[in-house]
DNA sequence: TATATTGATTCAAACGTTTGAATAGCGTTG
DNA sequence: CAACGCTATTCAAACGTTTGAATCAATATA
């Protein structure tokens, strides 16, 4: 066979093989534009003794020889949150079009791994760095070093666009007015609110939006039904924080026919606190949720959220830093934040409030969707 | 700054300003050990101007002159099935204890993405691979080119060791009985029973733990009460076949007071499928499923499953793969298929059917955990 | 004084590609 | 027949590292 000692099949066994020289055999194989000069019987006998030797080209050494390596780095905080799967799919779509490769690195909400990750896309000489973040990751110096790099980096679920990086998120705001507006459609008047971490920089923005919302629309948010959800980096702290919080709103003893949680797994926390309490829902009470994950949809009630669009924002991001990647260093635009809309989706988990159901249900007021 | 024509601090540029030649920079930097002989003073001052101008050293480089990547592709089926991620998680952490990259690609369930992140694994020369796959990918051809390659590969969630592929997967009978054996002792005597698709090489082993350990333990599962899903590779038809069958179910007017899902997505859309029809869960029905995913921890009442140790898994896997590598070619020891232990876990989506309960409650049977 | 020994550093080749420039053959044209 | 233009192919250098062997002082040993 055709294994050198490296393992792997060369240009050179090729070479050897056909009788040609390895530049005309590389000429042939990477489809150079000399290519067309070579003759017609050339090239088949290449190619074909290429294929019976499994050849493969080496992306080291031509990504070494090219300068170029058509890579980009993508790091999650973590990707056994729901929320990263569907950016990661948005950029790995955006990127497999331009013929550009994730390099995908999950942080495991870890800023040892972070760090760790963040020098090996140097290392590998990714050529644009898109980062998923949630709070975990203050200013790690290392961004420095990849700009001192000129290596152009982007982040998608945070705005650092104060310190200089492009970043793209949800309209915060926005989402938190969705969520308030619908729940005053259907009639609700006292609505609980978790709010999220501190740490994290969507909860302000949030709940600002809900409070002016709210304003707007008459209801008037009872401060002892304010929750904010401690800072943990584990995916399930939400949802425990959601549960632990549902019983302290009942502990209370202040009545409420809604309960807004910071995002969907917060949510689901609250449905299981207040069904252990013997609430049910929808019936005794409405949640709503936000971001739209997996297990928002697959719960049963299905849960009504403010969704993110997550894809899309992935597929901005590839979009971006592609196109960051065209431009000279000097002539790179400024730090842009682009904000996304969020869709309201309505599902089972929000009815009227017990008292106004059945004049509600009677005026046709319960449309509402199953599914996504 | 030390930025050349690349973009990126070389190893010339540090001898350039440090006054000693590159060899001298590399071996120091590299912690070669020839380092020990180089000159305190000297390492000091190359080191601080490695940082200063932020070199990092060029993996492509320097896999190249080494013959060695680091490196190992992994191959997920579809990323955005919470299956796969927790496997992930085991192999990145294995991998990353030994020093090794995971190269993570995702081929969306379609068989051309497949293919062509096999050859950039390839390409890129990874040292092994390992696939994480349902029943998607039959027999792709490449996998025979990655053998002319040598590359080790091993397959996690399907058994190709036939073929000549180790495999990893659970033991599907064992979690079939652990399922049915669980409802029997609840006091269940007509189960449902929704079976995975063909396609599936878990479907039959797991349909036939469950007709077994029913034959042990007394239970016989009316044909009509046994359906099949079709096979299609959206993570959402799982969910959406579950719903659907569940009607199918109460169509048949047989009674039944317990289903198994063939795996957690197709249980949490039996409990939607249910509750539409107006059949509470668990109170009028109890529901099993298998994997132990996300969405079936979260999911409210939440979800009895079969859990796959998945992160375990992925730790042997990566454990495997490497030992592999260690190997010279010659000595690669034979495919073999490793089985691991499901494990049952209680939660609420199962009690005693209608009937006995309230015998069964006050003999003190329902000892169940909430979470995880 | 010649010869090892050691310590600090450098040479030069190699890894597998790509590619601008060179070469050789050969037919056409002025 | 010299000059040119094709076509088909090869040369050789370069990409940024690593590393066995070489160099060169300076010191220790014979």
């Amino acid at each position: 066979m055709g294994q050198r000692k490296s393992g792997h099949v060369t240009l050179l066994d090729i070479a050897r093989a056909s009788g040609f020289s390895v530049s005309t055999v590389s000429i042939v194989l990477s489809e150079a534009p000399l290519s067309k000069n070579v003759a017609v019987t050339t090239r088949a006998r290449i190619r074909t003794i290429a294929r019976q030797l499994g050849y493969h080209p080496d992306a080291y050494a031509r990504s070494l020889r090219r300068r170029s390596t058509q890579t980009i780095g993508i790091l999650a905080f973590d990707l056994s949150d729901p929320f990263c799967i569907p950016i990661m799919r948005g950029i790995q779509d955006g990127l497999h079009a331009a013929g550009y490769l994730p390099l995908v690195m999950d942080a495991q909400t870890e800023r040892k791994l972070f760090d760790n990750y963040l020098h090996m896309s140097l290392e590998r000489r990714a050529e644009g760095v898109i980062v998923i973040a949630s709070w975990v990751f203050e200013e790690t110096n290392l961004l420095g070093d990849i700009r001192k790099n000129n290596v152009p980096v982007l982040i998608v679920g945070r705005d650092l666009a104060a310190r200089g990086i492009s970043s793209i998120l949800v309209d915060n705001e926005a989402g938190g007015a969705l969520a308030i507006q619908h729940l005053a459609e259907l009639g609700h008047r006292r609505v609980a609110v978790i709010r999220g971490p501190q740490e994290m920089c969507d909860s302000e923005p949030r709940w600002n939006g809900i409070r002016m919302a709210a304003a707007q629309t008459g209801i008037q948010i009872d401060d002892r039904l304010v929750f904010q959800l401690p800072g943990l980096s584990d995916p399930m702290s939400g949802f425990e924080g959601g549960e632990r919080i549902a019983k302290s709103m009942l502990a209370t003893g202040l009545p409420f026919t809604a309960v807004i949680g910071f995002d969907d797994m917060t949510a689901l926390g609250v449905i299981r606190g207040l069904c252990e309490s013997g609430i049910r829902v929808p019936e005794e009470c409405s949640v709503v949720g936000f971001d739209d994950v997996l297990p928002a949809e697959v719960a049963t009630p299905a849960m009504t959220t403010i969704r993110q669009p997550l894809r899309a924002m992935g597929l901005e991001a590839a979009r971006r830093v592609l196109e960051e990647i065209g431009k000279t260093p000097r002539r790179r635009g400024d730090s842009i934040l682009h904000q996304t809309s969020p869709e309201l989706v309505v599902r089972m988990s929000t009815v009227p409030p017990p008292a106004e159901r059945r004049a509600a249900r009677s005026a046709g007021l319960r449309k509402r969707s199953n599914t996504a």
